[in-house]
RNA sequence: GGGCGCUUAGCUCAGCGGUUAGAGCGUUCGGUUUACACCCGAAAGGUCGAAGGUUCAAAUCCUUCAGUGCCCACCA
């Protein structure tokens, strides 16, 4: 059977291979009639808008590595894929592409709008999905979801009429934040909020009837138009006198008067604070406290309308400077004081927002959080890492009412209508076609949307169908993990968390996992609008998507931060051309085997690996030992690993193991008996590297999906069989596990990489072989080294080696000393006794050091009582060990200086 | 104004109570060993931000401080 396998690894030619099978069968189709313990994760849906951006490609790796590896653990697994609509974000997209086009959205109309915004979702909205096929992600594509399809849409329907119903959806009137480009109200959680240096102007009021002045502090000299007070401390002296009294408003003609409230700071400022209500949330406050009038100075874009008398249709930040000169003209202006405060920020857009007051909808929290606060509290919802748990706790306590209203087009419209004769409201599953309460069939819908998080809060059980009892929702509900990152925690999580509790009475997901955030270099969040995003698909397409997959796992400790770089991508692609070259010698020489006339079915059965001790003849050879207990070890380590989110645990733990273990030392060892003459040895050897390599690139699977499908499906034992997928995760059986023959395998290492480093040190020609001398008092280390000889020869480049169990003489040669045993290779001419010295002196130092502190513990009457057992024992006999080989160096420092 | 992180080898980061602190990259030295130069072998390099404390034992726990980053917050 002729193999063609390429020098390095090319993801492009592999990949687009298994993306395609993958994504085109039913391997990942949930059953959810079939057997196995149920995993479920719903994908985090990405907006439609988006391509594929390096945090969803760290999302993505994480889910599906969970995904697959419980896959292959006999689990019943659904990935459920799916896009959100993302109201505001996609509104802006279509929006700003039309005002390219020279079109003004509202110009279209509302019908007319949404129907382009389909239209572009429809021609433009599928690249993620495509992104994620094309990436190898094993969703179950027959159940893909969108937050505005007609079947999702109904859920949210009935959702906002049973809050309503259950008076926890309210309508009022209230200050809110408003963002004058989005022209739409947002959430308290859609602001941002950023320290910018600005002023504090001191601007005079002259005292109606006096000539005295009243100093009020603003930042906001321009929305002087809509003061209707100036406010002051009831306790303040400095103002008694003047409360009750007028003042005349600057740039107006009106007055206003002088009123006391306590909300007022006397050390801020001047302690005279002007109020406008219609444009400061605290301000507000005040004029309902005190009756004032409300005048809003401002259109919904930004600007200021006619109560700004000449102002009108000048912007907002224009007339701030023209009020300042206005003001420094007239002499009021007292002083400007440089003051550094917080904006609000469009989340979207990063306009500043304006507080302004409109009537919205409402969903009151305090009930829905209370069971969603228990429930991470109780553990139900498993939370990591835990300083997560806390932030989220902490936010679930303060929690305040969230907005649900938008002023947008495109999302789910609030299902409220309002009769035109009596303003009656009707909150309905079907649209009402009369008034209630009076009959009249003149109904006007409410024209809001809403907040694009109400429908994604609903996602966890309505995209597995409830509130019908479908076997999807029995089956898979409560999901298993919610992987995202946690900039949504708030968002999302939380309000996931509250609806599911509600509506289904179960959690939504049994844990979540709020994975670090991918930064630039400097710390930034990556974004594509700034410019500082990695495009993963370009990346993926350079370095392979196994090796994005495997850097970003190894990257991603829970709890901190990631900065990708070029460097950790190139050694990931190293790793995956590496096994790929392991596979390469493996089937190249394959065909050499075969060539002798052993059949592929014999290879098939990977080898019957009775327990029996290793170094018996005809049993297994201590090597093949070595390797399967490391392996067990490994499995073990990644199971560990991967169960508590140690992605980069798993990673590392597999690397160090298929490149260390596997390749550098197991195969080179192996490499003679594969061309073994003696046909039984040589079919144990191909059987074991067989059945090695098939276990571990199982193991791998999860982390780099293409590469081991690749592989595996050219493993002599794989032939037909259908995916790797769907193949058994390893196992670490008991009779892989073997701690003699991972300390035998690692004495024999030790005196390979002894006698490298003598070599090395003495700069011997690394093809000379030459003569080594061993020498230990344990009967055990020298039979292993006898047994082992050859590969031992072999490795170290050794033309013989005596072994004995004298003591060996240490001048005029280059000797290495263990406790428990000594290498010495005679080359008395080449030996720097200078440097040999130097060298042994600072190991002498190190050396000292360490049983100094021993010693001192070790004499230490608490520490004996105090300390466990083990501890005690391993420490006396490190201690011993160290004390042999002080002995020696000592020994041999003064010899060479004789 | 509150809260949460981070500070460990030249760089990027693991380790988070128990033997002389690890990895990858980089550096130095040596290698064209027919799986792999995206490689192999060897080495150098750290008083774990600072100061106190707890403990038999501290990079690891506590306190303070210094840098640095993030989140939350309606004082003009």
């Amino acid at each position: 059977m002729a193999r063609e396998i390429a020098k390095a690894y090319e993801p492009q030619l592999i990949e687009s291979k298994w993306a395609e099978f993958w994504a085109s069968g039913d391997l990942f189709h949930a059953d959810p009639s079939a057997p196995g313990p149920a995993f479920c994760i719903v994908i985090p849906p990405p907006n439609v808008t988006g391509s594929l951006h390096i945090g969803h490609m760290l999302d993505h790796t994480e889910i599906d590595i969970l995904t697959r590896w419980h896959r292959m653990r006999g689990y019943n697994t659904l990935y459920l894929p799916g896009t959100d609509h993302a109201g505001i974000s996609t509104q802006r997209v279509v929006v700003r592409q039309l005002a390219d086009q020279g079109i003004n959205y509202r110009d279209l109309g509302r019908e007319e709008f949404v129907k382009r915004v389909w239209k572009w979702k429809e021609e433009s909205g599928g690249t993620i999905q495509r992104q994620m096929r094309q990436i190898g992600e094993s969703c179950d594509w027959s159940r893909e979801k969108f937050t505005l399809s007609p079947e999702l849409s109904r859920v949210v329907r009935e959702v906002f009429v049973r809050l309503y119903e259950e008076n926890l959806i309210y309508r009022a009137n209230r200050m809110m934040n408003w963002c004058p480009v989005c022209l739409t109200v947002l959430s308290d959680l859609e602001v941002l909020h950023e320290e910018r240096a600005g002023n504090l102007w001191h601007v005079k009021y002259p005292v109606v009837g006096s000539d005295k002045f009243i100093i009020v502090a603003t930042t906001r000299p321009e929305t002087m138009f809509g003061d209707t007070a100036v406010a002051v401390n009831p306790e303040d002296e400095r103002y008694k006198d003047l409360i009750g009294k007028k003042v005349k408003l600057p740039l107006t003609d009106r007055e206003i008067p002088v009123i006391a409230d306590s909300y007022v700071d006397k050390e801020f400022g001047t302690g005279a604070l002007k109020i406008t209500p219609a444009h400061d949330p605290n301000d507000f406050e005040v004029g309902k406290r005190h009756d004032l009038p409300v005048i809003d100075v401002m259109t919904d874009d930004g600007h200021m309308n006619s109560n700004a008398g000449t102002y009108a249709g000048l912007d907002r930040f224009a007339a701030r400077k023209k009020a300042v000169a206005e003001l420094q003209e007239q002499g009021l202006l007292e002083k400007i004081v440089d003051h550094t405060h917080a904006v609000g920020l469009c989340e979207r857009s990063k306009t500043v927002v304006e507080p302004r007051i409109s009537t919205q909808w409402f969903c009151a929290m305090k009930t829905l959080a209370e069971p969603a606060l228990a429930a991470v509290e109780r553990g139900e919802i498993q939370m990591i890492p835990e300083n997560r748990r806390q932030e989220y706790l902490f936010w679930m306590r303060n929690i305040r009412d969230w907005t649900l209203s938008r002023q947008l087009w495109w999302g789910h419209r609030i299902p409220a209508w309002y009769c035109e004769e009596n303003g009656h409201v009707t909150v309905a599953r079907e649209d009402p076609s009369a008034c209630a309460t009076c009959g009249s069939k003149e109904l006007k819908q409410d024209p809001d949307v809403l907040d694009t998080w109400f429908s994604s809060g609903l996602w966890p059980f309505s995209t597995l169908g409830w509130p019908e009892k479908t076997a999807d929702f029995e089956r898979y509900y409560p999901t298993s993990v919610l992987i995202t990152g946690y900039d949504i925690l708030f968002f999302w999580v939380a309000r996931m968390a509250m609806l599911g509790i509600h509506f289904t009475g179960k959690v939504p997901f049994r844990a979540v996992y709020l994975h670090s955030l991918v930064r630039t270099g400097s710390g930034e969040k990556m974004s594509k609008s700034k410019g500082t995003g990695l495009d993963p698909v370009a990346l993926n397409l350079q370095y392979g998507t196994d090796a994005m997959r495997f850097c970003l796992a190894s990257m991603a400790a829970p709890g901190t931060d990631i900065v990708l770089s070029e460097d950790r991508l190139l050694g990931a692609r190293a790793f995956v051309n590496k096994i790929w070259n392991a596979a390469r010698f493996l089937f190249v020489n394959l065909e050499k085997y075969e060539q002798t006339g052993a059949s592929l079915e014999q290879l098939a059965a990977p080898g019957v690996r009775a327990k029996a001790p290793h170094g018996v003849a005809g049993k297994i050879p201590l090597a093949d030992a070595w390797l399967f207990a490391r392996l067990a070890e490994t499995i073990e380590a990644a199971n560990k690993a991967l169960e508590t989110y140690y992605f980069h645990e798993a990673a590392q733990q597999i690397y160090q193991f298929f490149w260390g273990d596997f390749c550098d030392w197991y195969i080179e060892w192996v490499k003679p008996e594969l061309q073994s003459a003696n046909a039984g040895r040589a079919e144990v050897a191909w059987k074991n590297l067989f059945a090695a390599f098939d276990a571990a690139l199982r193991l791998l699977h999860p982390v780099m999906p293409f590469l081991t499908e690749e592989l595996w499906h050219q493993l002599p034992q794989k032939q037909g069989a259908k995916s790797i997928a769907l193949d058994a995760y390893p196992v670490a059986t008991e009779n892989w596990k073997n701690a003699a023959a991972l300390k035998e395998f690692s004495f024999l290492q030790d005196v390979i990489k002894t006698l490298r480093e003598i070599r090395s040190q003495m700069k011997l020609d690394p093809k000379k072989k030459v003569k080594a001398e061993f020498s230990s008092a344990d009967a055990g280390l020298r039979a292993s080294l006898i047994a082992n000889l050859d590969a031992v020869l072999r490795l170290g480049i050794l033309s013989e080696l005596n072994i004995s169990a004298d003591r060996l003489e240490q001048s005029s040669a280059a000797v290495r000393s263990t406790a428990q045993f000594d290498l010495r290779i005679p080359y008395s001419d080449v030996v720097d006794v200078g440097g040999e010295s130097v060298r042994i002196k600072k190991e002498i130092e190190g050396l000292s050091k360490a049983i100094q502190s021993k010693e001192k513990q070790l004499s230490n009457e608490t520490f004996r009582n105090r300390a466990p057992e083990k501890i005690i024992k391993d420490m006396e006999s490190s201690l011993g060990e160290q004390r042999i080989e002080l002995q020696k160096l000592t020994n041999r420092l003064s010899q060479l200086g004789s």
